[in-house]
This record gives structure tokens, sequence and C-alpha cells, in this order.
DNA sequence: AAGGAGCGCAACCGCCATACC
DNA sequence: AGGTATGGCGGTTGCGCTCCT
């Protein structure tokens, strides 16, 4: 048994919200504020929606300041360094890129960065199967099945295998980072001393909780 | 032109952490 | 100290749109 739900769901909305709902929040959140109670304020409102789903549609899309879609190339470098140092972190990964939502870029991550880049591994599979005349094949194919961090870890390996002045595996080139994340990143390389920037930033084994 | 496949995004679900009583 | 309520987060799902055949 799990415990109990966080409200009625038989008597709560699902779906899409209307423009009409969306208009009642906001005016609602911007006159009062959340009165620091998401669960009691659909009751408030006279919204028949959960207080966790009224808490998700204002923070990933009716507060002021948000932007979607359109990500650019150096939020992509950033979304990338701090996956690789970090894992799915997105609400950490959020905070870097102001007017970001965690759920956008978890989107935006799942459906196109990721592939952007396991494409690029594809193509740098092909080519490191050319020069070992397949002998890595079969390992390959089995780190295909294995965490996305570690198709990752192997992208970049790859990368830096082939070309040493990649952006993964020159630091100069990554963005800038919160001092809290550059401390993170620091201890992480201490524990992993001696192999290249992008495998000591890379630990699978040191951020998944 | 139609329909099937793939993609992108909004929203939901369930778990964990923390606050509160 | 223990139980319950709430907030916050990451993973997953489902729907609508676009593209391809």
């Amino acid at each position: 048994m799990g415990r109990a739900p966080c409200c009625d769901k038989a008597n709560v909305k699902k779906g899409p919200w209307s423009p009409e709902e969306d208009a009642a929040l906001k005016a609602y959140i911007e006159k009062n504020g959340t009165g620091g109670n998401w669960i009691a304020l659909p009751q408030k409102i006279g919204l028949e929606r959960c207080g966790k789903s009224c808490r998700l549609r204002w923070l990933n899309y009716l507060r002021p300041n948000i932007k979607h879609g359109g990500f650019t190339e150096e939020e992509d470098n950033i979304i990338c360094s701090l996956y690789i140092s970090i894992g799915s972190r997105w609400s950490i990964i959020a905070a870097q890129l102001p007017g970001r939502t965690d759920n956008d870029i978890k989107n935006y991550w799942n459906t196109r960065l990721k592939k952007k880049l396991l494409g690029r591994r594809k193509q740098s599979n092909l080519s490191a199967k050319d020069t070992n005349n397949g002998i890595e094949e079969n390992s390959y194919s089995n780190a295909l099945s294995s965490s996305a961090l570690e198709r990752l870890q192997l992208h970049m390996q790859l990368q830096s295998l082939q070309n040493p002045f990649s952006f993964y595996n020159n630091p100069a080139l990554w963005p800038k980072l919160h001092p809290f994340q550059e401390k993170m990143i620091q201890s992480l390389q201490s524990l992993n001393d001696g192999s290249s920037p992008v495998m000591q930033n890379a630990l699978p084994n040191s951020h998944m909780s």
C-alpha cells in the first residue's frame, strides 16, 4: 500500500488546462501569492484541479519570464556539461538557465539533445569499427543497452580519443558553472584522479541516488 | 489523399525529503 | 518521537502535430 493521494482523484479534473483555468490561476497567484499551500489553492480559486497540478502549471507555464523552445548553442553546452557532471538533476541544471524550467530542459534533453549526441556517437562507432576491423563491435552493442550516462561516457571517450581538442576534452571551452557545481566537480575529480577531464566528471556512481 | 510512424511537449505519477502537529 | 501533510523532483505517459510513404 502506498500513501494516500494528495487529493480526491475522482473529483479532480485532469488533462490540458483551459485558458480560463490558466487565467484564474495566474490572476489569483499574482494577486495573493501561493499562500504557501498549493493543496488548498485550487479550492480557494474554485478550480477542480489537484494542488500539485496547479503548482506544475504555474512553475512550468504561467510563471513570468518563462522561455519556451529555441535553445541556443550555449544553452546546449551548459546542459550537456552539467548532465555530464551531475546527471539528471534537472532542477539544478534549470537553475543555471534563467527562464528555463526543469521540465522543459528534461524534455529537450530526452527528445533532442540526447539524440543529437547519440547520433554523433553512432557515427563515431562506425568509424571505430572501420579502424578496428569490427573487433570492438560486440562491446559497443553491449554498451548500447546500458544507462544513458554510460552511453554518453562512451561517446565522450570516443570524442576525446579521436579529437583531443574537442569540446568535451577541453575545460577551457566549458561554460561557467555555479560555484557549488565547480566545487562538486573538483571533489569528483579528486576522487577519480588520473583519467581525462571528461571521465573525471562523468562518474556513474557518484551522483545517482 | 490517407494513414501510419515518429516526434515534441504538457501533464501525470509516484517516490523521497521536509515541515508540522 | 512518530505520524501525517505538503513540497519538490525525476521518470513516464499520452496526445496532437508533422512528416513520410
